[in-house]
DNA sequence: CTGAAAGCGCTTACAG
DNA sequence: CTGAAAGCGCTTACAG
């Protein structure tokens, strides 16, 4: 029942381990081995139900096969679908992949990072978190095969795979003003981040390019401390004491859950009382939320991009200077218009 | 920037390798190793910033520390909730996991076992399909770490963590029947699985239970082969045509998907016209079905029962008889009322 | 064309 | 108390 081993076979044969391993390796012409001893050594691995140890392989070359992918949760759907795609683009190169949930924990996901390097990962897929900037720092001085997807640290040059947020959010207001609505609410939540402030000059700028000025009392910047059920009572309040608007853009996930909350306590109809745009940066409007439409990041498109990312660097070798790096890719969103059934 | 190894600390430290081993595995005790030379080794290892090389550990010592996890597919909700309980809880004993989806595919899932156990997982956490019968019945005579979830092959002595179905689907009879619903149809698959004659076994007797006869005209079993289009007509036409039922049990979550769409089609509403309950294993129906009952797998337990059937088996001796072996644990299903709105 | 040897980074008897 | 040596299962120069 123990497992059979190159040596195992070397000694059925009567060769050396080396003649093996050349055999099974496809390197035959290399070692000039001839093709009649070649099939006789294939013939008796596969006779004896010889499976190559990965680990011994790993150990000796150097590289696992596998990558580390670390989400904030791979129980959410968007992380989930994103696994599915990391998977098969993995597969498809002989890969497998160990997966990690950070649950936006710093300290956990710190010792991810570790726990995965120790592994000998032979690359590192990341949805980083805030915190996590000094270990990807050092992973990239360590010229590791990394790539962010989602979010990413400016002045990092880590290459990293995002959504387009300008263009995204520009999308989305452009359906709301050709729509005919005029008076557009931004709710966004305080946050000195790349993403937050393209999404903010989108508003901005497609509010201008319609000959719209922006009005700072429609805009509302919730505190990043704030605690839900407060949210959801600013937000409250802030429609109820702008009579005028017509419309709603909530800039991320959470500002929107909290949003649709406060609309829904309002007893305001959507979109015939209230259009509301979201920003679903991890799609959980998916499936529940009629009459509202969201910009969504393509997950597939990110997931594929940031394996062909990790790949270059793959291919790379170690000693050249790093060309690709420092790459972002912009992916552009998607708008997904739900109707209101 | 090359990796620091144990070498490298006894070189610095000027003792022999396996000293340096000793006291970073904290068996100083048992090498009767001095505190005070244990401390500062402790320390060189720390300033030279010294990971383990789990790769050469894993060759050396057999284990890998690492967990297969095979389902059908990883971006599926209920797989997805599955692979986070199963990762916090091999986390909470120092092991990671590895991931694959089958995509119901036999060729796939047999390729995905054998990719598996050559990166030498300690155990296998599985979600089968029917054509890895004889993988499985391998694995487990090579007697591998192994636990099979969600389902099971009848007659295989393999342990497996399933939802009680007779008792879930009994609840949920036993709800129509409460709230006075007497001629309740049954649409199910033909397919000879226990589960299937669990299900169908509750259905009757509960029926029988409450007085009421078992009408075969109120029986509709699809074929396996039949396809969705067919399968909806199917269903709409056998809806129609037996003017007096008032509810419908669909027996598996195919079934339920073409049964809402056959009533929908046929303009009834749920519940008021027709009660509907389904059997729902994946847990697709979580969040857009409002009026339907659904009888669901309990996912957390599932997957914390499961890790715990496979860590008993690394704690068995390999010699030992497998005294846990062939082990079934039910797991009750939990029963979802949704409100009609 | 083929095989003996070194070595990947560890752990684990075992000798002193 | 400490250290030299073997070995996990491979691959890869290198010698013949």
């Amino acid at each position: 029942m123990k497992n059979v081993t190159i040596k195992d076979i070397a000694l059925r044969a009567g060769v050396a381990l080396s003649t093996v391993s050349a055999v099974l390796n496809g390197k035959t012409r290399e070692s000039r081995i001839s093709e009649q001893l070649a099939d006789r050594v294939r013939g008796i691995a596969t006779d004896m139900g010889y499976e190559p140890n990965q680990t011994a392989v790993a150990l000796r070359t150097g590289k696992t096969r596998v990558l580390g992918l670390i989400v904030e949760d791979i129980s959410n759907v968007f992380f989930a679908a994103l696994a599915k795609i990391i998977e098969e683009e993995a597969d498809s190169i002989g890969y497998k992949v160990l997966y990690c949930s950070t649950e936006n924990n710093e300290d956990k996901a710190r010792e991810r990072i570790r726990m995965l390097s120790q592994r000998q990962v032979d690359g590192f897929l990341i949805i980083p978190t805030p915190g996590m900037r000094a270990e990807i720092e050092r992973l990239s001085a360590q010229q590791k095969p990394l790539v962010l997807m989602d979010r990413y640290f400016p002045g990092l040059l880590v290459p990293h795979v995002v959504v387009d947020n300008y263009n995204g959010s520009l999308m989305a207001m452009q359906h709301l003003l050709e729509k005919g609505y005029r008076r557009i609410a931004y709710v966004t939540i305080q946050l000195d981040q790349v993403q937050m402030h393209q999404r903010r000059q989108a508003y901005d700028d497609s509010l201008r390019n319609a000959g719209l000025a922006v009005d700072e009392e429609l805009v509302l910047p919730l505190s990043y401390y704030c605690k839900p059920g407060e949210s959801v009572q600013q937000i409250r309040n802030f429609i109820s004491t702008r009579p005028g608007i017509d419309a709603v853009f909530f800039a991320t996930n959470y500002v929107g859950v909290y949003g649709l909350e406060a609309i829904k306590d309002l007893g305001l109809r959507i979109p015939s009382d209230l259009a509301v745009i979201c920003f679903d940066d991890h799609d959980i409007f998916r499936l529940y939320t009629p009459g509202i439409t969201i910009v969504k990041q393509p997950v597939d498109l990110i997931a594929q991009t940031a394996m062909q990312l990790l790949i270059r660097q793959f291919e790379q070798q170690p000693g050249k200077a790093a060309g690709g790096n420092g790459l972002q890719v912009l992916q552009p969103a998607h708008l997904v218009i739900r109707s209101s059934t």
